[in-house]
DNA sequence: AAGTGGTCTAGACCACAAT
DNA sequence: TTGTGGTCTAGACCACTTA
């Protein structure tokens, strides 16, 4: 009567509407997806103002809630604007959001169905260069590994990380000679957030002899940077051999 | 008395437990903060299940559905991994997702603070090589343009793109010579999804020509595919200069 | 069989911004 | 002032999975 959990069949009796809920996926799903495909098809166009959530909830026969989770969904992908009182627009020049998972180095190789290898090149505790630091926002002391990951005996990416010993001092005794020092902070050392840069660059002396590449030829740099709340955990320095490709969905 | 638009007064005080919704943000975005603590603090270890909503709704005194919309964030964050029945478990090694906006290339270029320019190298009504044929799982026409756009009348990236005609005709009267195809389609070619590559790579005769920059040189080249529902609307091969950063968000 | 998260409802109050 | 989305509640049924 009121409505059971997938609440398809009741909205559509309740409703008395024809059937437009007949697919398995939630009534929320299948709102958004009805939600973009008028935006694509442009029966809902740029710049314009869409109905309430009351007057759609009122078409599909459902609650403003479900309604308001279909379109929650689209506004986080950019695809509307919303704001109080104004109502929901369609977003004139969507900023579209793109996103990619960052999975372990091994699994990223194990994925590729390539044997997984790895060797530590070094660990230091020496002072960190200044544009290090100057990242850790004065963190006290740090320790540096640098390591290579292979795929199938092939090196795959260099891995130059400064690790914040102040925050994650266990660090310290880990060594890193069998479990990458990747590996071992994503598993003891959680961070909230971070930032991350891609860019391309001329491969210098230690990338181009730990990757068996030429001095000077591309790699594909990531800088990724982590924070437990508002300090940083380790900041690292990926250098990905050639023919790497990082994917992210729109 | 059964809770307003923020509830925070009314949970505290239902619940007659300490406060600890003090803050302006909405419950369910403290909750999930705290979640984030308590996992980052390692009072919920890795791999271990915590609480059910049910209990944490008592313990935070609010109801079962706010508790959910903070772990469903976590959980599309990646942070804990949710089964019915068998509970929320935080990640043991979690597959974080990193995010980024997609900009118009005239917005990024704006937000660097250089004036931005924009020249069209050249439009082709030519049948598709197989290799860019094939992306488009079987289109009819097709189209080309290729562009430079300009930060502070220097290079910044090579636009090379085809656009499928068929399900977006008005592309062929469209010229390009003053609005970007990245402009243009943003704007008349809605998409539903997408998916983007990134990759660093040697600058062949033409990047090296268009961008200034000698061949062989690294390029960040970014392979992005837009969709309509399943039909392709574009592919586009963006070739950035040196220099050029993506940024994500973790 | 039982307990979990997934979803939905109907109602409510609020903050915000357009009028 | 008014109407919109943002949030919250208390209750419910269901699907899934584990015990």
């Amino acid at each position: 009567m009121t409505g059971g959990a997938t609440g398809r069949p009741t909205m559509a009796e309740a409703a008395g509407r024809r059937l437009i809920f007949e697919s398995d996926a939630p009534a929320w799903r299948t709102i958004r997806d009805e939600a973009r495909r008028r935006i694509a098809a442009g029966d809902w166009r740029r710049g314009a103002t869409i109905p309430t959530e009351a007057a759609l909830a009122r078409e599909f026969g459902c609650s403003r809630g479900t309604v308001a989770r279909a379109m929650r969904d689209l506004a986080d992908a950019g695809l509307v604007e919303r704001r109080k009182r104004g109502g929901t627009r369609v977003s004139d020049a969507p900023v579209r959001q793109a996103r990619g998972a960052i999975p372990l180095i091994r699994e990223e190789i194990a994925a590729t169905g390539a044997a997984y290898g790895y060797a530590r090149l070094l660990t230091q505790h020496l002072p960190a260069p200044d544009a290090v630091a100057a990242r850790f926002r004065g963190a006290g002391r740090l320790m540096r590994v640098a390591a290579v990951h292979f795929a199938a005996e092939r090196p795959f990416v260099l891995e130059d990380r400064w690790i914040n010993l102040t925050l994650v001092p266990a660090a310290a005794r880990a060594g890193f000679k069998e479990e990458s020092a990747n590996e071992w902070l994503v598993r003891r050392a959680p961070f909230t957030h971070g930032e991350q840069w891609m860019s391309a660059e001329r491969a210098d002396v230690v990338e181009a002899r730990s990757l068996g590449i030429r001095e000077g030829a591309p790699v594909f740099v990531v800088e990724r940077t982590t924070f437990a709340a508002e300090e940083v955990v380790t900041v690292a320095r990926l250098s990905y051999a050639a023919g790497y490709r990082a994917r992210l969905e729109i």
